[in-house]
DNA sequence: AGGCGTTTTGCAAGCGCTTACATTGAAACC
DNA sequence: GGTTTCAATGTAAGCGCTTGCAAAACGCCT
């Protein structure tokens, strides 16, 4: 037997008073008689009661949930952010409703709606760009929305983020500035994966400034996996002229084509160097450590939760924020050998 | 101007039949005429309606959500396992609600309040140990629970894991066959973390057995972090007789230590040896490269997903399931120097 | 055309909670 | 003492959806 869960009815029997004033007593104490507050807790206590959240979903139209959706959970570069994300929305008892997209703008649309329609009051997302559908969903709901991971200075957006064109620019140059003249880009791929496209977009920009005199070898676009990210080395390092340094979209990557680079005897930077973005732990374990953009995850999860909490509490409170990257020096990236 | 969100009556209007129609469209295609159904479709996606949550939850006490408490997100020992859960629970569109512990039982428990009060139908936890008055709270609600990440012969509870001790008790003997008579032990934090203990416990159980003729030189137990790991191979290396092979609780407390043993020049495996556990994606990047304990993250994520949503379609169904764990031997186990 | 069994659809009663408004009773004022 | 005021409580109308039941519509047969 399946004993049904007490409701606010029950209580209110129990106390001897009327739904409305357990209700009063829980939601807003103090417009309630000290000894009639006594009384009703009291029966709470013995019927253990809890109230019921459909219920109250639907009477308040709010659901103290957020929903989040990242591209993935299987690697570790959402994971430290969303930690800290949930971490201060914990401290205001709102929880944490999580989907993924794997990449895919179709998947992350239909998340969208699933989050939504379990009632999420506000929305997480990764990325500035989404297919106008999406974006026509969103506004037609008016649900508040944050952007992470990326940044614009659009007014109508909400964004806790960093330059991606910048940042990829940053890391270009710094390549360039070794010496360096064949190039080649191993970035994810761009098409509906807006922070790849502008990391790849800034590090062009560089590469083919003619100021520079260096040459972009080859963009080759592959998914986020080692696996992938070791046969992007075989293509790319069967160029003419053979690059001397690979610019790799994340670290993910980046620590696939060092891994193949060993494996064929290629020493990492001897002979090639490679740079990663996003430094996840895996950045300093691997041998060499891993040159990379550092992005302020944790910071920018919590910036994120704080902004939108703000914007869903009081619309048009929630700040844009632009938080800083910088490049992490460590054995991957060296001069060419002459 | 705020717009509503269109409601059923708003798109039972617009398509020209009743609200129990259209609900009947969403709910149960099948017993509603093909004709009408495309009329009704049509109108749902001009409106762009999405069921309220609220309002489903109340009238089928359902919310097609899910809550999980982690120990942490922010590395990426669970990431893969949850994303594998969280796949298979989308396919039936239900909804993953996140907390984390940060392997606090207390704040576990608080976690799991929260999830419930936000309408959870069925719980994820790791572990199988938890005080008595999360016990409790958890029979008295008679919520479908699934226990990962762990396994125990318990009528009572729904697993689906592994056996951490026989795990441990493995990679110990491991360690001893290869000739190792001083070992050290670095694990996880026992003291609410019946997966550190149990993993100790196997492992100790090997070590203290009078046949080895193995010592277990010192148990040191500390934080899952790269820093904490560094400090405990300070502590670890300098006693007396200095270990030839530390066994880690898990892969990060590996990590941290064999880069604190190469920071201060000492070769792995040469002058020792070092193992993890769970076989985390750094595992393989990592030089040497970690002999860890390999643990079926994503088959874990995978069958607790369905064995939940089997016990909360229809309580009693759902099936406990040991999956099992074995070895994988990198550079990082070699005998002792003679 | 009438009768029968099957779909297909509509009606209406909740699900448990909040809240605007009405009511009550007592304190406060003149 | 009568009137006003205000705090404390009750009343009742939803919030948006599902679903048992009943009515309607349809197809098929005689």
């Amino acid at each position: 037997m399946i004993a049904k869960p007490p409701t606010l009815d029950d209580v209110a029997l129990a106390a001897g008073v009327s739904a409305a004033t357990i209700s009063r007593c829980i939601n807003s104490p103090e417009r309630v008689a000290e000894s009639t507050r006594l009384r009703v807790q009291a029966a709470i206590d013995k019927l253990g009661y809890t109230p019921n959240f459909g219920g109250r979903a639907l009477a308040t139209r709010r659901t103290n949930i957020i929903g989040a959706v990242i591209p993935s959970m299987a690697n570790a570069i959402f994971a430290g952010g969303i930690q800290a994300f949930q971490e201060v929305l914990a401290r205001d008892k709102v929880t944490l409703l999580i989907g993924s997209s794997n990449y895919d703008p179709d998947y992350e649309f239909e998340q969208i709606q699933t989050l939504l329609s379990h009632g999420a009051d506000g929305l997480l997302l990764v990325g500035s760009k989404r297919p106008e559908r999406t974006e026509q969903f969103l506004t037609s709901r008016r649900i508040p929305t944050l952007n992470v991971w990326c940044f614009r200075p659009d007014p109508g957006q909400l964004f806790v983020g960093f330059d991606n064109v910048r940042a990829g620019a940053d890391m270009a140059q710094l390549v360039v500035d070794y010496g360096h003249r064949a190039v080649a880009i191993v970035s994810g791929i761009c098409d509906g994966n807006d922070r790849a496209a502008d990391r790849l977009d800034g590090m062009r920009a560089v590469l083919d400034a003619p100021t520079n005199g260096a040459q972009m070898v080859i963009v080759h676009q592959t998914k986020y996996s080692f696996e992938h990210a070791a046969r992007a080395f075989d293509t790319v390092i069967a160029q003419s002229p053979r690059p001397t340094a690979i610019l790799a979209g994340n670290d993910v990557l980046a620590a696939g084509l060092i891994q193949r680079a060993k494996e064929l005897g290629f020493s990492v930077p001897g002979d090639v160097s490679i740079t990663g973005f996003d430094d996840i732990a895996l950045a300093q374990f691997i041998e060499p450590g891993l040159t990379t953009v550092r992005v302020p995850q944790v910071q920018m999860g919590q910036r994120a939760a704080e902004e939108l909490l703000a914007e869903i509490r009081e619309p048009g409170t929630g700040r844009s924020v632009e938080l800083l990257t910088h490049i992490v020096k460590r054995g991957s990236l060296a001069p060419p050998k002459a």
